[in-house]
DNA sequence: ACAAGTACTTTGTTTTGCAAGGTACTCGTT
DNA sequence: AACGAGTACCTTGCAAAACAAAGTACTTGT
C-alpha cells in the first residue's frame, strides 16, 4: 500500500513553503522548526531541512544568526526577510490556486460515482490489452 | 525567480491523484486528459503522463482496452478499477487533511505581520554569521 | 576523562517530472 | 505507389528534492 508514499509526495511541495511560514511567525532554530511542522502534522526530517535552510538562505528570503545558549552547542536563529516575506505572499497565492483547481477536478468524478460514461467514443472496440496488428517497437 | 519552480514542486505530488480523478469522470486516453487538465490549470506533460499511466496500471488502479478510431492510430482507452476509485477516495481525504494542515500553518506568520517576535528567547546575542570560537569542520 | 545530549552538516539513494527524441499507424496529396 | 503531415504511444537521460544514515563538534554531567 502506498497511500504514505503518495501523502508524502503531496507533502513534497509545500514544504519550503511550511519553513518560511514557520520562519516568518518568529525567529527559530532548526529543531524547533521540526518540532512544530510535526505539531502542524507536516513532518520533515533533519536531512530535509537543512539543506533548505541554505537554499532559503542563498535566495536572501531568510537569515540567521549565531546564538550561544545556556547549555548545549550554539543555535543558527532564522529570521525571515523582507523578501521572503514577499515571496511567502506569493507561493501562499499560488497555494490557494493549486487548492481551488484540484477541488475542481476532484469534484468531477463525484458527480459520476459509479455512472457510465456520459460520452462513448464513438469508435469500434477492439479486444483488450492488444495493440490491433502490430507490436509497436 | 524560481516561483515557477516552487509552484511546479507543489503541483507535483498531486498528479497522480487528479490523472486518476480525470480518468475516474469517464473513460478518456492520454492527449484528452492533458488537455482536461490543462484547462484546470494544472498542465502536464506526455513524459509524465505516460510512465504514470503505467504505474497506475501496474498498481491496478486503473485498467484500458485498445481502441480504434476513424482516422488516425488506435488509442488506449483507460477507466479506473474499483480498487483506483477507492484509492482515489483515500488519496482526496489525505489531500483536504493536507490542506487544513498548511491552511493552519500559514495562518500563524499573518497574525504577526510586521511584529517583534513575542517571545525574544533567552539567550545571549552573538555577532551575527559566524560560529562562536571555531570553523564547525 | 568519558559518555550522553544537542545542533549542525554531508553523502548517497530514490523518486518524479520533464525535455527531447523515437516509432508506428493513418490519411491526403501528388 | 510514394511521401509528408498528423496523431498517439513510448523511452531515455537529466535535474530537483526528500530522506536515511552517518559524521563532526560543542556542552554538560558523572
Amino acid at each position: 500500500m502506498d497511500l504514505e508514499n503518495a501523502k508524502a509526495q503531496m507533502r513534497k511541495g509545500v514544504l519550503e513553503m511550511c519553513v518560511l511560514a514557520v520562519v516568518a511567525e518568529r525567529e527559530t532554530y532548526p529543531p524547533e522548526i521540526i518540532e512544530r511542522l510535526e505539531g502542524a502534522s507536516l513532518p520533515m526530517k533533519e536531512g530535509t531541512l537543512y539543506p533548505l535552510l541554505v537554499r532559503l538562505k542563498s535566495d536572501g528570503l531568510v537569515d540567521y544568526v549565531w546564538r550561544e545558549g545556556i547549555k548545549g552547542p550554539p543555535r543558527k536563529y532564522f529570521t525571515i526577510t523582507a523578501e521572503g516575506r514577499a515571496f511567502l505572499g506569493e507561493l501562499a497565492a499560488s497555494w490557494r490556486e493549486l487548492v481551488s483547481a484540484v477541488d475542481r477536478t476532484l469534484a468531477l468524478p463525484a458527480s459520476r460515482q459509479g455512472q457510465p460514461p456520459g460520452e462513448p467514443p464513438p469508435l469500434l472496440h477492439i479486444e483488450p490489452q492488444r495493440p490491433p496488428d502490430d507490436e509497436r517497437s
